[in-house]
DNA sequence: ATCCTCCCCTAC
DNA sequence: TAAGGTAGGGGAGGAT
């Protein structure tokens, strides 16, 4: 359905009039091949896939029109200085035919180790759960009411991680990139000239930034940018390279004192957990969160010296929410009474992102007050049965999801989606 | 209704 | 210059 919208004023033809084109020996009219706007696509696509369907494919009879290029294939950019770039020793070893590419790869990929480290620390915490003799948390649902959710997350995690190695930029505004051109030595923007300016936010680039400090946020920054556009932002802007190592060896410590200390608890990723600290909070701490989180931040800072942000709330989506709050060093509460006052556009909710966003706003719901004044039957015609009662409920700060850490593992997978070729 | 297939979307 | 992976929830449309 996405891919008919995109596609929706392009000429998008069946396959067999490629075919039929080339019995002919000249190129048909596209029309009568058309896949968007005859409704049914669905159909369409069914016989798309199946083989046997284009071995019994009709030949078409012979228009009279004279048809144009009907096929479209979304433009491809091409790198017009590429013969000089292949000679090049970096492109040459960057080749996705080279042998060693996959390895090369995926040893410096931040995603590939993102998603893998978040499987390891998910074994990681039940390895430490039985260590610790945790419960088995399997009668959650008796007790289910008045649960205290912690979500526990690292402030600009790689950024704090990697300056650890290089302690004299704290001040500057930082980010975690492949790409390390830049000044010899941090400057202050606004104390260097116009001309130097100039020449620090062209050295920019396409490579993305993993992580960038709140002092690079101030200037518009942003986790995921590439460092062209970062630069334009804040042409101080400094880099730093991946320590992954470190960055797992500070988790594991994360878990094996979060592990400890929580009732139960759920790895989210390297560097994000949720508590469930409903017990916990008895056990010398007065049975105050605030208190309990404090100690928390105390004790992950000293096993680190890299700082966590806590939010804590009556559920999970409260938790996460508050901890954008508590952002940076910090800890904010939410209870559940508290939700409605708190001014939230529906992208601040986790599980809304960039598309559902489009699609809420094109309804003229852009808050979560809109979601709040929108029936339930709304929200499901336009984010589907499911989504739209989460949102439903989740806009009114209801939340019943529960922390897991014993699911078992449904799929997996790899893939690559970079890499230069010979053309 | 429910299941199956092929996607889309989100999160870090 | 450049290292955009991957699991899990879920929607649409068709088949059973
Ligand atoms: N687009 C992204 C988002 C995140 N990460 C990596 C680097 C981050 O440091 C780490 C944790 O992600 P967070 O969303 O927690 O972001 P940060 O920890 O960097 O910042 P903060 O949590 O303070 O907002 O994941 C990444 O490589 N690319
Ligand atoms: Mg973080």
């Amino acid at each position: 359905m996405s891919k008919e919208k995109e596609f929706r004023n392009y000429k998008v033809v069946r396959p067999e009039w490629v075919v039929d084109s080339v019995r002919v020996g000249k190129q048909l009219p596209w029309h009568k091949y058309r896949l968007i706007g005859q409704g049914n696509i669905g159909a369409s696509i069914n016989a798309l896939s199946d083989p046997l369907s284009q071995l019994s494919a009709q030949p078409a009879r012979q228009g009279s029109e004279s048809g144009n290029l009907g096929l479209l294939v979304k433009p491809t950019l091409v790198i017009d200085r590429f013969n000089e770039g292949l000679n090049r020793s970096w492109v040459r070893k960057n080749l996705a035919s080279d042998k060693d590419f996959i390895k090369r790869y995926y040893k410096n990929s931040r995603l590939h180790h993102l998603s893998t480290w978040k499987a390891e620390m998910k074994d990681y915490v039940a390895q430490l759960r039985s260590k610790y003799r945790k419960g088995k948390g399997t009668d959650k649902k008796v007790d289910r009411g008045n649960r205290i959710i912690m979500h526990v997350d690292f402030d600009c995690f790689f950024v704090t991680a990697s300056l650890l190695s290089h302690p004299y930029l704290k001040d500057k505004p930082v980010a975690v990139c492949h790409s390390q051109q830049q000044q010899q030595q941090p400057v202050d923007s606004d104390q260097i000239d116009e001309e130097s300016l100039r020449a620090m936010s062209r050295l920019g680039g396409t490579s993305q930034i993993a992580s960038c400090n709140y002092t690079a946020r101030s200037f518009g920054v942003r986790n995921g940018m590439f460092l062209g556009p970062a630069r334009e932002k804040c042409p101080g802007l400094m880099t730093v390279p991946y320590y992954f190592d470190t960055y797992k060896r500070i988790s594991r410590r994360f878990y094996e004192e979060l592990t400890r200390i929580a009732d139960e608890i759920q790895a989210v990723s390297i560097d994000e957990a949720l508590l469930d600290v409903t017990e916990a909070v008895h056990h010398g701490f007065g049975g105050s969160p605030e208190r309990l989180a404090h100690h928390i931040r105390q004790i992950i800072y000293e096993q680190t010296q890299c700082v966590v942000s806590i939010g804590i709330g009556p559920n999970i989506l409260l938790a996460r929410v508050a901890t954008n709050k508590a952002k940076p060093d910090g800890v904010f509460t939410i209870a559940a009474d508290q939700f409605d006052t708190i001014d939230l556009k529906v992208r601040d909710l986790p599980g809304i992102g960039y598309t559902l966003e489009k699609d809420l706003v094109q309804h003229n719901i852009a808050s979560v007050r809109d979601v709040r004044n929108a029936t339930l039957a709304e929200l499901q015609a336009i984010c589907g049965e499911k989504t739209g009662q989460a949102l439903y409920e989740h806009s009114r700060g209801i939340d019943n999801r529960v922390l897991e850490s014993d699911k078992l593992r449904q799929a997996f997978g790899a893939d690559i989606g970079w890499g230069w070729s010979a053309k």
